[in-house]
DNA sequence: ACAGCCGTATCGGTCGTATAATACAGTTGA
DNA sequence: TCAACTGTATTATACGACCGATACGGCTGT
Protein backbone atom coordinates (compact mmCIF):
# COMPACT_ATOMS: atom_id res chain seq x y z
CA UNK A 1 0.00 0.00 0.00
CA UNK A 2 1.23 3.33 -1.48
CA UNK A 3 2.00 5.49 1.98
CA UNK A 4 1.55 9.40 1.82
CA UNK A 5 2.51 9.42 5.66
CA UNK A 6 5.05 12.33 5.26
CA UNK A 7 3.70 14.03 2.64
CA UNK A 8 2.62 17.21 3.10
CA UNK A 9 1.14 19.78 1.16
CA UNK A 10 3.31 23.00 0.36
CA UNK A 11 5.13 25.29 -1.91
CA UNK A 12 3.15 26.92 -4.58
CA UNK A 13 2.34 24.24 -7.36
CA UNK A 14 -0.58 23.41 -8.03
CA UNK A 15 -1.73 19.92 -5.43
CA UNK A 16 -1.96 17.70 -8.06
CA UNK A 17 1.54 18.01 -9.34
CA UNK A 18 2.68 17.64 -5.81
CA UNK A 19 1.22 14.15 -5.80
CA UNK A 20 2.28 13.08 -8.80
CA UNK A 21 5.76 14.09 -7.79
CA UNK A 22 5.42 12.19 -4.73
CA UNK A 23 4.42 8.92 -5.98
CA UNK A 24 7.53 9.16 -8.39
CA UNK A 25 9.89 9.98 -5.65
CA UNK A 26 8.81 6.71 -3.92
CA UNK A 27 9.05 4.61 -6.87
CA UNK A 28 12.72 6.23 -7.45
CA UNK A 29 13.39 5.84 -3.20
CA UNK A 30 11.98 2.02 -3.94
CA UNK A 31 9.48 2.20 -1.41
CA UNK A 32 7.02 1.79 -3.67
CA UNK A 33 7.32 -1.68 -5.65
CA UNK A 34 5.10 -3.19 -8.85
CA UNK A 35 2.03 -4.15 -8.28
CA UNK A 36 1.38 -2.18 -5.18
CA UNK A 37 -2.19 -0.63 -4.12
CA UNK A 38 -2.80 3.54 -4.37
CA UNK A 39 -5.04 4.87 -2.08
CA UNK A 40 -8.59 5.81 -3.50
CA UNK A 41 -9.49 8.51 -4.74
CA UNK A 42 -11.62 9.38 -1.74
CA UNK A 43 -9.04 8.24 0.61
CA UNK A 44 -6.59 10.20 -0.17
CA UNK A 45 -8.80 12.76 -1.14
CA UNK A 46 -9.70 12.49 3.00
CA UNK A 47 -6.44 12.23 4.19
CA UNK A 48 -5.06 15.19 2.70
CA UNK A 49 -8.18 17.31 2.81
CA UNK A 50 -8.18 18.06 -0.55
CA UNK A 51 -11.43 17.34 -3.51
CA UNK A 52 -11.64 13.90 -4.57
CA UNK A 53 -11.49 15.31 -8.34
CA UNK A 54 -8.12 17.02 -7.39
CA UNK A 55 -6.84 13.11 -6.75
CA UNK A 56 -8.48 12.21 -9.84
CA UNK A 57 -6.75 14.20 -11.97
CA UNK A 58 -3.25 13.54 -10.43
CA UNK A 59 -3.91 10.18 -11.01
CA UNK A 60 -5.34 10.14 -14.42
CA UNK A 61 -2.22 11.55 -15.47
CA UNK A 62 -0.03 8.65 -13.95
CA UNK A 63 -2.19 6.31 -15.69
CA UNK A 64 -1.97 8.18 -19.01
CA UNK A 65 2.33 7.71 -18.04
CA UNK A 66 1.48 4.27 -17.43
CA UNK A 67 2.28 4.20 -13.95
CA UNK A 68 -0.31 3.35 -12.39
CA UNK A 69 -3.19 1.09 -13.56
CA UNK A 70 -7.03 1.52 -13.19
CA UNK A 71 -9.94 -0.53 -13.68
CA UNK A 72 -13.17 0.78 -13.19
CA UNK A 73 -14.97 -0.12 -9.75
CA UNK A 74 -11.73 -1.84 -8.34
CA UNK A 75 -8.63 -0.44 -6.31
CA UNK A 76 -5.82 1.14 -8.71
CA UNK A 77 -1.97 -0.86 -8.44
CA UNK A 78 0.90 0.65 -9.44
CA UNK A 79 2.97 -0.80 -12.56
CA UNK A 80 6.55 -0.59 -12.43
CA UNK A 81 8.66 -2.29 -15.27
CA UNK A 82 11.99 -3.30 -14.77
CA UNK A 83 13.91 -0.29 -15.45
CA UNK A 84 11.57 2.09 -14.72
CA UNK A 85 12.71 2.70 -11.53
CA UNK A 86 15.96 3.83 -12.35
CA UNK A 87 14.49 6.01 -15.21
CA UNK A 88 12.31 7.92 -12.78
CA UNK A 89 15.06 7.98 -10.63
CA UNK A 90 17.61 9.58 -12.86
CA UNK A 91 14.39 11.55 -14.61
CA UNK A 92 14.17 13.23 -11.24
CA UNK A 93 17.70 13.82 -10.16
CA UNK A 94 18.58 15.23 -12.94
CA UNK A 95 15.50 17.77 -13.08
CA UNK A 96 15.97 18.96 -9.30
CA UNK A 97 19.61 19.31 -9.66
CA UNK A 98 20.18 21.18 -12.99
CA UNK A 99 17.59 23.80 -11.20
CA UNK A 100 20.09 24.03 -8.30
CA UNK A 101 23.12 24.59 -9.99
CA UNK A 102 21.08 26.89 -12.76
CA UNK A 103 19.69 28.74 -9.20
CA UNK A 104 23.27 28.86 -7.70
CA UNK A 105 25.39 29.93 -11.01
CA UNK A 106 22.88 33.23 -11.05
CA UNK A 107 23.45 33.61 -7.50
CA UNK A 108 26.64 33.95 -8.12
CA UNK A 109 27.77 31.21 -5.86
CA UNK A 110 30.83 29.05 -6.20
CA UNK A 111 30.98 25.16 -6.80
CA UNK A 112 33.06 25.08 -3.67
CA UNK A 113 30.85 27.52 -1.29
CA UNK A 114 27.63 26.16 -2.51
CA UNK A 115 28.91 22.56 -1.68
CA UNK A 116 30.37 23.30 1.76
CA UNK A 117 26.68 25.42 2.40
CA UNK A 118 24.86 22.44 1.21
CA UNK A 119 26.58 20.03 2.87
CA UNK A 120 25.81 21.81 6.63
CA UNK A 121 22.08 21.53 5.72
CA UNK A 122 22.19 18.16 4.38
CA UNK A 123 23.31 17.24 8.05
CA UNK A 124 21.24 19.83 10.07
CA UNK A 125 17.76 18.40 8.29
CA UNK A 126 18.70 15.21 10.82
CA UNK A 127 15.32 15.44 12.77
CA UNK B 1 20.05 49.90 -15.20
CA UNK B 2 18.34 46.71 -14.28
CA UNK B 3 18.81 44.15 -16.99
CA UNK B 4 16.56 41.40 -18.42
CA UNK B 5 18.19 40.34 -21.08
CA UNK B 6 18.86 36.48 -20.30
CA UNK B 7 15.44 36.69 -18.19
CA UNK B 8 13.10 34.12 -19.68
CA UNK B 9 9.39 33.41 -18.33
CA UNK B 10 8.77 29.61 -17.60
CA UNK B 11 8.50 27.05 -14.73
CA UNK B 12 5.05 26.72 -13.51
CA UNK B 13 5.54 29.33 -11.40
CA UNK B 14 3.49 32.60 -11.34
CA UNK B 15 5.10 35.27 -13.59
CA UNK B 16 5.29 38.08 -11.16
CA UNK B 17 7.14 35.65 -8.45
CA UNK B 18 9.63 34.69 -11.39
CA UNK B 19 10.01 38.34 -12.07
CA UNK B 20 10.79 39.42 -8.32
CA UNK B 21 13.13 36.38 -8.16
CA UNK B 22 14.99 37.45 -10.95
CA UNK B 23 15.25 40.77 -9.18
CA UNK B 24 16.31 39.21 -5.95
CA UNK B 25 18.76 37.34 -7.62
CA UNK B 26 20.73 39.62 -9.82
CA UNK B 27 21.11 41.87 -6.03
CA UNK B 28 22.40 38.37 -5.21
CA UNK B 29 25.05 38.03 -7.50
CA UNK B 30 26.06 41.70 -6.96
CA UNK B 31 24.79 42.52 -10.86
CA UNK B 32 22.51 45.43 -9.21
CA UNK B 33 23.85 48.13 -7.16
CA UNK B 34 22.22 50.65 -5.25
CA UNK B 35 20.04 53.60 -6.72
CA UNK B 36 19.68 51.65 -9.77
CA UNK B 37 16.30 52.54 -12.40
CA UNK B 38 14.51 49.61 -13.11
CA UNK B 39 12.29 49.42 -16.49
CA UNK B 40 9.17 51.00 -15.95
CA UNK B 41 6.41 48.77 -15.89
CA UNK B 42 5.24 50.11 -19.38
CA UNK B 43 8.50 48.78 -20.51
CA UNK B 44 9.17 45.64 -18.91
CA UNK B 45 5.27 44.72 -19.98
CA UNK B 46 6.44 45.03 -23.73
CA UNK B 47 9.60 43.40 -23.33
CA UNK B 48 8.63 40.54 -21.70
CA UNK B 49 5.05 40.26 -23.58
CA UNK B 50 2.97 40.29 -20.39
CA UNK B 51 0.76 43.06 -19.22
CA UNK B 52 1.67 45.88 -17.09
CA UNK B 53 -0.68 44.77 -14.47
CA UNK B 54 1.60 41.73 -14.01
CA UNK B 55 4.43 44.06 -13.64
CA UNK B 56 3.18 46.10 -11.37
CA UNK B 57 2.16 43.27 -9.15
CA UNK B 58 5.51 42.18 -8.75
CA UNK B 59 6.83 45.82 -7.95
CA UNK B 60 4.75 46.79 -5.52
CA UNK B 61 5.49 43.53 -3.52
CA UNK B 62 9.22 44.43 -3.92
CA UNK B 63 8.34 47.87 -3.13
CA UNK B 64 6.48 46.39 -0.13
CA UNK B 65 9.65 44.57 0.95
CA UNK B 66 11.73 47.62 0.92
CA UNK B 67 13.82 46.34 -2.12
CA UNK B 68 12.82 49.03 -5.02
CA UNK B 69 11.72 52.85 -4.43
CA UNK B 70 8.63 54.32 -6.28
CA UNK B 71 7.67 57.81 -6.96
CA UNK B 72 4.38 58.66 -8.71
CA UNK B 73 5.72 60.18 -12.03
CA UNK B 74 8.80 58.97 -11.57
CA UNK B 75 11.02 56.13 -12.36
CA UNK B 76 12.14 53.43 -10.13
CA UNK B 77 15.05 52.77 -8.52
CA UNK B 78 16.69 49.78 -6.21
CA UNK B 79 17.17 50.22 -2.54
CA UNK B 80 19.72 47.99 -1.50
CA UNK B 81 21.42 48.95 1.60
CA UNK B 82 24.60 47.56 3.44
CA UNK B 83 23.92 43.86 4.15
CA UNK B 84 20.99 43.80 1.76
CA UNK B 85 23.36 41.76 -0.46
CA UNK B 86 24.68 39.32 2.25
CA UNK B 87 20.53 38.93 3.84
CA UNK B 88 19.17 38.09 -0.07
CA UNK B 89 21.88 36.20 -0.75
CA UNK B 90 21.45 33.98 1.93
CA UNK B 91 17.73 34.16 2.14
CA UNK B 92 17.78 32.82 -1.45
CA UNK B 93 20.44 29.92 -1.11
CA UNK B 94 19.06 28.29 1.89
CA UNK B 95 15.52 28.42 0.29
CA UNK B 96 16.65 26.25 -2.79
CA UNK B 97 19.31 24.46 -1.00
CA UNK B 98 16.39 23.28 1.40
CA UNK B 99 14.36 22.05 -1.45
CA UNK B 100 16.85 19.94 -3.04
CA UNK B 101 18.25 18.27 -0.28
CA UNK B 102 15.27 17.81 0.57
CA UNK B 103 14.15 16.51 -2.77
CA UNK B 104 17.50 14.43 -2.81
CA UNK B 105 16.62 12.77 0.67
CA UNK B 106 12.81 11.58 -1.13
CA UNK B 107 14.42 9.68 -3.80
CA UNK B 108 16.69 8.23 -1.49
CA UNK B 109 20.41 9.24 -2.59
CA UNK B 110 22.51 9.51 -0.44
CA UNK B 111 25.01 12.83 -0.26
CA UNK B 112 28.23 11.52 -1.63
CA UNK B 113 25.96 10.55 -4.17
CA UNK B 114 24.15 13.15 -4.81
CA UNK B 115 27.59 15.22 -4.65
CA UNK B 116 29.38 13.76 -6.95
CA UNK B 117 26.00 14.15 -9.61
CA UNK B 118 25.71 17.42 -9.11
CA UNK B 119 29.24 17.94 -9.83
CA UNK B 120 28.88 16.52 -12.81
CA UNK B 121 25.94 18.56 -13.70
CA UNK B 122 27.61 21.91 -12.56
CA UNK B 123 30.91 21.31 -14.62
CA UNK B 124 28.41 19.96 -18.36
CA UNK B 125 26.74 23.27 -18.13
CA UNK B 126 29.61 25.53 -18.66
CA UNK B 127 28.23 26.44 -22.97
C1' DA C 1 -27.31 -11.22 -3.81
C1' DC C 2 -26.23 -7.03 -2.09
C1' DA C 3 -24.16 -3.50 0.67
C1' DG C 4 -20.18 -0.98 0.39
C1' DC C 5 -16.57 0.11 -1.59
C1' DC C 6 -14.34 1.45 -6.22
C1' DG C 7 -13.41 4.53 -10.72
C1' DT C 8 -15.55 7.87 -13.53
C1' DA C 9 -18.21 11.83 -14.96
C1' DT C 10 -20.65 16.21 -14.65
C1' DC C 11 -22.48 20.52 -12.79
C1' DG C 12 -21.75 24.92 -10.57
C1' DG C 13 -19.06 27.96 -7.90
C1' DT C 14 -14.75 30.38 -5.75
C1' DC C 15 -10.18 32.10 -6.01
C1' DG C 16 -5.76 33.52 -7.92
C1' DT C 17 -3.36 34.74 -12.03
C1' DA C 18 -3.19 37.19 -16.06
C1' DT C 19 -5.14 39.98 -19.74
C1' DA C 20 -7.23 44.22 -21.97
C1' DA C 21 -8.55 48.93 -22.11
C1' DT C 22 -8.66 53.19 -20.05
C1' DA C 23 -7.90 57.07 -17.05
C1' DC C 24 -5.43 60.59 -14.26
C1' DA C 25 -1.96 62.98 -11.79
C1' DG C 26 3.08 63.54 -11.02
C1' DT C 27 8.06 63.95 -13.15
C1' DT C 28 11.19 65.05 -16.37
C1' DG C 29 13.74 66.89 -20.25
C1' DA C 30 14.03 69.46 -24.48
C1' DT D 1 5.78 75.35 -21.16
C1' DC D 2 4.50 71.00 -22.67
C1' DA D 3 4.88 66.63 -24.75
C1' DA D 4 6.24 62.24 -23.32
C1' DC D 5 7.09 59.69 -20.21
C1' DT D 6 6.28 57.93 -15.23
C1' DG D 7 3.43 55.44 -11.23
C1' DT D 8 -1.15 54.38 -9.92
C1' DA D 9 -5.88 53.02 -10.22
C1' DT D 10 -10.21 51.11 -12.09
C1' DT D 11 -13.24 48.03 -14.63
C1' DA D 12 -14.21 44.00 -17.16
C1' DT D 13 -12.96 39.49 -19.04
C1' DA D 14 -10.80 34.95 -19.21
C1' DC D 15 -8.80 30.78 -17.65
C1' DG D 16 -6.95 27.13 -14.77
C1' DA D 17 -6.90 25.09 -10.17
C1' DC D 18 -9.59 23.67 -6.74
C1' DC D 19 -13.84 22.79 -4.15
C1' DG D 20 -18.58 20.79 -3.22
C1' DA D 21 -22.12 17.95 -4.45
C1' DT D 22 -24.08 14.49 -6.95
C1' DA D 23 -24.65 10.62 -9.91
C1' DC D 24 -23.91 6.08 -12.24
C1' DG D 25 -22.09 1.70 -13.19
C1' DG D 26 -18.34 -1.79 -12.04
C1' DC D 27 -15.91 -4.67 -8.57
C1' DT D 28 -15.71 -7.36 -4.18
C1' DG D 29 -16.26 -9.47 0.28
C1' DT D 30 -19.56 -11.23 3.32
Amino acid sequence: MVSFEDFILGEDRPIYLQIIRHIKQEIAAGAIEDREEIPSRRALSALLGVNPNTIQKAYRILEDEGVIVSRSGAISYTHVDAGTVERIRRELFAEDTKAWVTAMKRLGVSREEAFVLAKDIWEAERE
